[in-house]
RNA sequence: GGGUCCUUAACUCAGCGGGAGAGUGCUACCUUGACAGGGUAGAAGUCGCGCGUUCAAAUCGCGCAGGACCCA
């Protein structure tokens, strides 16, 4: 580094080179010794380009891992890519919609071919970006959900699933999205509020004796109600249990039925029932052994039972049938009504529930051994409270819709035969066991989360016991954010304690969502998203990182901040020129550390540095990685720049044997303090530690803080210099212009050795410790712990100023040492504090009185000499 | 309907039992041989409101108000 150039830090022209360095070095042993820290990366879908969120989740799990292996773990960080059944088809299908063409068009086999190629393009994406983000991980164990040794596990856990009886198939009502096609589980269905009504329908009783009034959100679903149902306890209702209604527009007849189900305050406390189009009356369906009248279609528009309105869409249909029973009187009226609605998480398509047969996993048997393990703190969620949303999920679940009508993902090992018979099977059968007949596989495929419940264990060679799962299963931590606790963490629990016996993590660290300047969430339709990439191009991958890790407290969500992404940056520069600086002043030679020769700075910044360590080591330890960053920035800025390069000026303009200890010092402190950042902002640190050290930084040991400094000494020089600072600050006197400092105490403690320092950070003339003589009239003065900086300067100090100034500080003062002194005469206090306190607090007494004391006699000597003049 | 989280300086957020912190912004001064993406000194807060627990509450409990989210 040259005096001239490179004033700023320049990431663009670093991070590249440092890559390359790195190339192979993040490998993990296949043959550990000691102790193993393994992460297995979230994997992102291959639909598109990585998001801040992939940024954070990335940068957290590089945090780890980074400190880990400087730890000394043997450390296995391993990535991959999800193939994300129908987001990514969803991709694919606008595609071929642009060109004119639907995946039928195609055919199965090309569209998946089409897939597999948009898969490659993206994934070479988003291993671009994650490379840019200067993560430590393992690529030579990339996995991918539908690689080879993925879909056997897939295969294996159905196929053993299946002959225990955990996974079924069967008829059942599930939420079925008609943009996408498919069956959906029903955490893939999102709830939202939308502005509808209420429509209060007519319906009469068969014998014409008088009518009930039913209130629908769904008019259309009329069609296919097969019964009319009140709460038992319902009064109003009572006598009309068993009898008939005859449904307006279609005339069939339907039972009025008692079922607990009903709330009696909802509408007029009488419901129709469609157990075809909503899963609550299909519930009530079965309980009362009501037909399924199916009325909607896979389409979403109206079927043959829906009679004159087959063929329409269902909203078309609603519109219709509402004007038909306006006409017939049939209606009531019409009430404005806010309700929620379920979407399509993929495509927001309104989901029609629909009865349907699909391939289910039987989750309580499942669910119970995975709330135990959490309970039991096997696996531990970081922060806590992540716990209790995991445990409420998984004690009210319901059995899980595995197969989505998809082309795109794991097909279902499942086959038919004309017989009747069904095979499922590790092997692809030929022909049927039974009968010798053709099979025909099951067309669909498994929900994506099937495999990525798998992840932890299938990328680890399961269910071959491989090295790597003996090594590095179960992993250390997962790293993920709370929006798929649900879908994923949970699952991946039960399906890992299922099949290998064990939780697949110690630790779950949850992170929250990076929402954008405004604090909404970051999204396609509101076009509000950030590319890392660009954040990466103008600030540096490491400014990126840093603001990420230090916006928010762990499970919280993050705003990104413009500001804050600058602030970052301009803390790499300073620590580059903090480095450029120490560099410039190294001379060749012998640097080894004589800790007995250390000067009054020195002691100082090994005491911080050393505390600097254990508290970023210990931040790490509990997760606490924002903290660990600003503890580390606090050090690096306002200890290590703003105090010691600026004392260590002067000792590097000392003689030889003063010069070699401050360089020593200087490159010890920057090259630890690099270490303990480099987690954090990689980059910087291993570039300027090239030009420091030897080797990486990243396969570097983690510092220890060794020894015990006294600091103490420096800590009075800082006091001096910030009165004599703000002193000047407050005359106007301009930093240019050197003055005066004395310091009067009451016994002198050796503390003209401090002038040298004084003078050079104070910018003073002179430094003059006073013990018995009079104080100078013509002075300024600041009350300081240990004693009184004065500056004197006749003619400059207008007495009566500083008379009132000293006046406002007796003041300050008083109030200080009345509340010290209630506290301490409290008996409440002193009896029950803990002594530590008490004695803190009485030496804080002491320190006010005599510095009111001090303030005092000084108020005396300047108002004696005001009244002389 | 059940649950979670948030409310602290103008803004964005840390802190979560012993007299309030950061970054940005603001004011004043400064070409200080590492850094103007910088330095120095400042101003700025009944820590949402109320009640309780405690010797001591921004911090713990309860209630209320506003905001965000999850589940049904």
């Amino acid at each position: 580094m040259e005096k001239d150039r490179n004033t700023a830090y320049n990431p663009g022209e670093i991070e590249p080179r440092i890559r390359q360095l790195w190339q192979g070095k993040f490998t993990a042993p296949d043959a550990p010794e000691g102790e193993t820290f393994s992460i297995v990366m979230p994997p992102p879908n291959v639909t598109g380009a990585l998001h801040m969120g992939h940024a954070l989740d990335c940068t957290l799990q590089d945090v780890l891992v980074r400190w880990k292996r400087m730890e000394g773990y043997a450390c296995l960080w391993l990535p991959g890519t999800d193939h994300a059944g129908i987001a990514t088809q969803i991709k694919v299908e606008e595609k071929l919609r642009q060109e004119g063409l639907s995946r039928h068009d195609l055919g199965r086999e090309e569209f998946v071919a089409q897939v597999w190629k948009w898969k490659e393009k993206y994934h070479a994406r988003i291993v671009a970006q994650m490379e840019e983000m200067g993560i430590s991980c393992d690529w030579s164990r990339e996995r991918f959900t539908l690689d080879e040794g993925c879909s056997r596990a897939v295969r294996e856990v159905f196929v053993r699933l299946y002959e225990k009886g955990l996974i079924y198939r069967g008829e059942y009502i599930v939420n079925w999205c008609p943009r996408c096609q498919t069956a959906l589980s029903d955490i893939e269905v999102e709830h939202e509020e939308a502005q509808s009504h209420l429509w209060h329908l007519k319906y009469p009783l068969a014998d014409g004796s008088g009518h009930v009034v039913v209130a629908t959100t769904r008019p259309e679903t009329m069609l296919g109600d097969t019964a009319v149902a009140v709460n038992p306890g319902d009064e109003r209702y009572a006598a009309l249990v068993g009898r008939e209604i005859r449904l307006p527009i279609s005339q069939r007849l339907v039972p009025i039925i008692a079922d607990d189900f009903v709330d009696p305050q909802f509408g007029t406390g009488a419901v129709k029932v469609t157990p075809a189009h909503d899963p609550n009356d299909y519930e009530m369906g079965l309980r009362h052994n009501l037909p399924q009248v199916r009325v909607i279609d896979t389409q979403g528009r109206m079927t043959e039972a829906a009679g004159k309105y087959a063929g329409m869409d269902r909203y078309q249909c609603r519109q219709a049938l509402v004007a038909d029973l306006e006409s017939q009187g049939a209606l009531v009226n019409t009430e404005d009504y806010t309700h929620a609605t379920g979407h399509c998480q993929r495509c927001a398509t309104v989901v029609e529930p629909l009865v349907s047969r699909q391939w289910f996993v039987k989750m309580k048997p499942l669910a119970a051994p995975a709330i135990e393990a959490v309970r039991r703190g096997d696996t531990v969620f970081v922060p806590r409270r992540f716990e209790r949303i995991y445990f409420n999920w998984l004690e009210n679940i319901r059995d899980w819709c595995i197969s989505r009508q998809l082309w795109w993902g794991h097909r279902i090992p499942a086959w038919y035969c004309q017989c009747g018979e069904t095979i499922v099977a590790r092997e692809d059968p030929s022909c049927c066991p039974k009968c010798g007949g053709e099979l025909i596989q099951d067309p669909d495929v498994l929900d994506t989360w099937f495999s990525s419940a798998l992840w932890p264990f299938s990328t680890m060679g399961w269910p071959e016991e491989t090295e790597d799962y003996r090594h590095y299963f179960p992993t250390s931590v997962l790293v993920t954010g709370y929006d798929i606790i649900f879908f994923w963490v949970a699952r991946m629990i039960f399906s890992s304690l299922e099949f290998t016996g064990q939780t697949p993590f110690k630790d779950v660290y949850i992170h929250g969502l990076v929402r954008d300047e405004l604090g909404r969430k970051m999204s396609k339709s509101l076009d509000n998203g950030i590319d890392p990439l660009e954040i990466i191009a103008e600030y540096g991958a490491d400014t990126l990182r840093f603001s990420l890790l230090t916006g928010a407290a762990p499970g919280n969500d993050i705003r990104f901040q413009q500001d804050r992404v600058e602030a970052s940056r301009n803390f790499a520069n300073k620590i580059w020129n903090a480095a450029r600086f120490v560099l410039m002043n190294l001379e060749d030679g012998n640097l080894a550390l004589d800790y007995q020769a250390l000067d009054i700075p020195s002691l100082w910044v090994m005491a911080k540095y050393n505390a600097a360590i254990e508290a970023v080591t210990q931040n790490l330890e509990k997760y606490e990685l924002g903290e660990a960053a600003r503890t580390i920035y606090e050090f690096l800025w306002n200890e290590f720049c703003d105090w010691y390069i600026e004392a260590a000026k002067l000792g590097l303009a000392g003689e030889e044997e003063q010069r070699r200890m401050t360089q020593a010092v200087l490159k010890k402190v920057l090259a630890g303090s690099l270490q303990l950042l480099h987690p954090i902002m990689p980059y910087i640190t291993e570039e300027i530690w090239q030009q420091l050290e030897e080797g990486s930084i990243a396969l570097s040991r983690w510092p220890k803080a060794e020894g015990t400094y006294d600091g103490s000494q420096f800590e009075l020089v800082m006091e001096l210099v910030w009165a004599v600072r703000n002193i000047r600050s407050e005359l106007n006197i301009s930093p240019g212009k050197k003055i005066p400092a004395w310091l009067s105490v009451a016994a002198d403690k050796g503390y003209g050795q401090l002038a040298p320092l004084v003078c050079h950070l104070a910018r003073a003339s002179e430094f003059k410790v006073i013990v018995q003589e009079e104080k100078p009239k013509e002075a300024v003065s600041r009350t300081l712990s240990f004693g009184e900086l004065l500056v004197p300067l006749q003619g400059v100090i207008d007495i009566a100023q500083e008379i009132r100034r000293l006046e406002r500080e007796r003041e300050r003062l008083e109030g200080e040492v009345r509340r010290l002194e209630q506290k301490l005469a409290n008996p409440g206090f002193t009896g029950k504090a803990p002594k530590a306190v008490v004695d803190g607090e009485r030496e804080k007494l002491a320190d006010y009185l005599s510095q009111r004391e001090q303030v005092a006699g000084r108020l005396a000597q300047l108002k004696a000499a005001d009244q002389d003049a």
